[in-house]
DNA sequence: TTGAAAGCGCTAACAT
DNA sequence: ATGTTAGCGCTTTCAA
């Protein structure tokens, strides 16, 4: 590889205008510049980055930590990575993939102290983050893909749970639902502390009651088995609940299977819908679920651009993002059924019963009483 | 951050002295040694990264090109990422996460000019892949996940599609099937040079072949809606199938429907079974489909430990590992049907014809070998 | 407008 | 066994 000196020999110059030249630091000749840059393109300079890196205290590169692939991971994490490197990639950063193992903060602790990256970008954040903890108390500069419960000044770029609750309730609510159920992502330990998880039942509930209809939040299966479960629980607590949406792509693919196990059909006998899930996965369900996509590779550009703006300017203001979820509507839509099904009921093969445009909206409904308050509130 | 100087400061000893203790790199007296470490360990001196690969010419940092997320690109593609991210680091080495954009070939020539890279871990090889030659010719190290046609001296890590289709094929053979037809991928562009579609395809008449058994392997859906209608197509050419393996994800979610409408029931009117897909995805189909799934992940990780191995030595013959997909029992695997079921027949809650968990899964598979132990093959 | 020189933090050859 | 010294390729004063 050739290196600046080989340039500054080419171009009979000295190595420090070589460098002005390419990096515009310092006015240099017109007629100087054109020769090094034709020097330089003729012997295929490249600037060795970590020479670059080692005097300028600035590699370019950013960390994306990556938490360990647990059950539930999918195409949107992946999303995160590629959107936060592409993004990076484009205003001449890399990103590198640390994979978190053990010890998140203890990985954290390698890898800023080798001097190999400007910044941290946080996924998975939960609401209260040891390594944002970290981060902050290290004073090493880093954003987030969601956020903790007190983002302080820290960047973050999340999903906007109110508009996307808000759309979820508005889809159902236009098709004439007046009761809707949420199935939230399973309590174990991991969800406790899940940003998502939280808002998404804080927000669905806030939106359901604005809207006026009927709530139910109180089952949260984490698996096909516990979909199917819960959904017959629901129906037996519940009767009256239409539509249905789901966080969990397993606890879905239980509730269809209960769905069909009772001789019910989607959507004329239920409105299923896919919460924070691809319209990829959406896809793959019969019918083709409707869904909320997260903004995945959005969320990851924006913490990638958010973090690399932050290393430019240290004081600047903290920015605070949040991107809705695109509503992707699926065959799993429809207005709710006319009265409670006889249970047990098969339908072989029956005429349409009312075409999904003309089927009007019913007026009873109890006005927003089936609500249930979520345990913890926001303040943000 | 401390440096060297601060830590030969302390102990009272040059820098050279230190590097020496630290690095191991020539002897030094216990009792100097343990001073230096002690003040290292005070000051919590982490060496720099960019000051040592500057020096040595060895930065232990290494490319992952990442392909642009195409559609089907899913858990596999990013296990891949985090397997090598893993192993990379249990190595002391890190990874970046290079997306391809337009150009690979410039991305490439990017990446390895900057002295950042201290190799290329290559993943979605095509059977004629320019970033491989390109590598080649610029003498630059690399290891593949997956392979080219003539991989040469190339250090790669692939799926074992004999072993995976023997496997497949043996599963089915031992539940009673006698006809069998296989949908590979779609076969656009990509898909005519992708080497897991080619080589499947082979394998599986192979398998099929030498276990003397039916099979078909002239359809390629590509979607759910071209899923369906292939399994449609598919019975109407050859009623006597009775086992259908298929490769994309929502190709198998359209035969389900497909298998659904005309009243049959999986498993117990047709067996399907997925191929290269994970068993995370398997699950969300109901019934919770049979699968080979890829060792995304084990790969990811050879391929990281065949480069870094290759960066150390060089001259070492190369290395060619070929792991088999694991296969991962559902409920969409039973024997065949007795006899082509009337058209149109439904069957309302009948008692099971067999027990699709204990049917065939284990006298099937080659005995003994749930994950076949790495074979190594220099042939092709 | 350009050149010379001093490091950034480290390794490694050469002295002692 | 340890210290001295010379760079790795670059950026950045400071002079000219």
């Amino acid at each position: 590889m050739s290196s600046l000196r080989d340039v500054a020999e080419r171009a009979r110059v000295a190595v420090s205008t070589v460098s002005a030249a390419l990096n515009g630091t310092r006015p240099v000749a017109a007629a100087t510049k054109r020769r090094i840059e034709q020097a330089a393109a003729e012997l295929g300079y490249r600037p060795n980055l970590l020479a670059r890196g080692l005097q300028s205290k600035r590699t370019r590169i950013l960390a994306l930590l990556f938490p360990a692939p647990r059950a539930g991971f999918g195409l949107t994490e992946m999303r995160f990575a590629t959107g936060a490197a592409e993004a990076a990639g484009e205003l001449g950063y890399h990103l590198l993939l640390s994979p978190e193992r053990d010890d998140p903060v203890e990985e954290l602790r390698h890898i800023t102290g080798l001097g190999l990256v400007d910044g941290v970008l946080l996924m998975e954040v939960g609401l209260d983050d040891e390594r944002a903890e970290f981060l902050s108390a290290a004073g090493v500069a880093y954003s987030m893909i969601g956020r903790t419960r007190e983002p302080g000044p820290i960047d973050y770029a999340d999903i906007d749970f109110a508009a996307t609750a808000e759309t979820a309730v508005a889809h159902l609510a236009g098709l004439g639902h007046r009761k809707l159920a949420f199935f939230n992502h399973a309590a174990d330990a991991h969800a406790a502390g899940y940003g998502p998880a939280v808002r998404a039942g804080v927000e669905f509930a806030g939106a359901a009651r604005a809207a006026g209809i009927g709530y139910v939040d109180d089952f949260r299966p984490g698996s096909a088995e516990d979909g199917r479960e819960a959904f017959e629980r629901l129906m037996a607590a519940h009767p009256d609940v239409t539509a249905l949406a789901v966080m969990d792509d397993h606890a879905a693919a239980g509730v269809i299977a209960a769905v069909a196990a009772r001789g019910w059909r989607i959507p004329e006998d239920l409105t299923l819908m896919l919460v924070l899930s691809s319209a990829r996965v959406a896809e793959m369900f019969h019918p083709r679920l409707t869904t909320l996509e997260p903004p995945s590779a959005e969320l990851g550009r924006l913490g990638a651009r958010m973090l690399i703006d932050r290393l430019a300017d240290h004081d600047a203001p903290p920015r605070r993002r949040l991107v809705p979820c695109r509503l992707v509507p699926g065959d799993s839509s429809a207005p709710p059924r006319e009265e409670p099904p006889p249970d047990g009921r098969r339908t072989p093969a029956r005429a349409e019963r009312t075409s999904p445009r003309t089927a009007g909206v019913r007026g009873s409904a109890t006005p927003g009483i089936d609500h249930i308050e979520t345990t913890i509130s926001s303040k943000e």
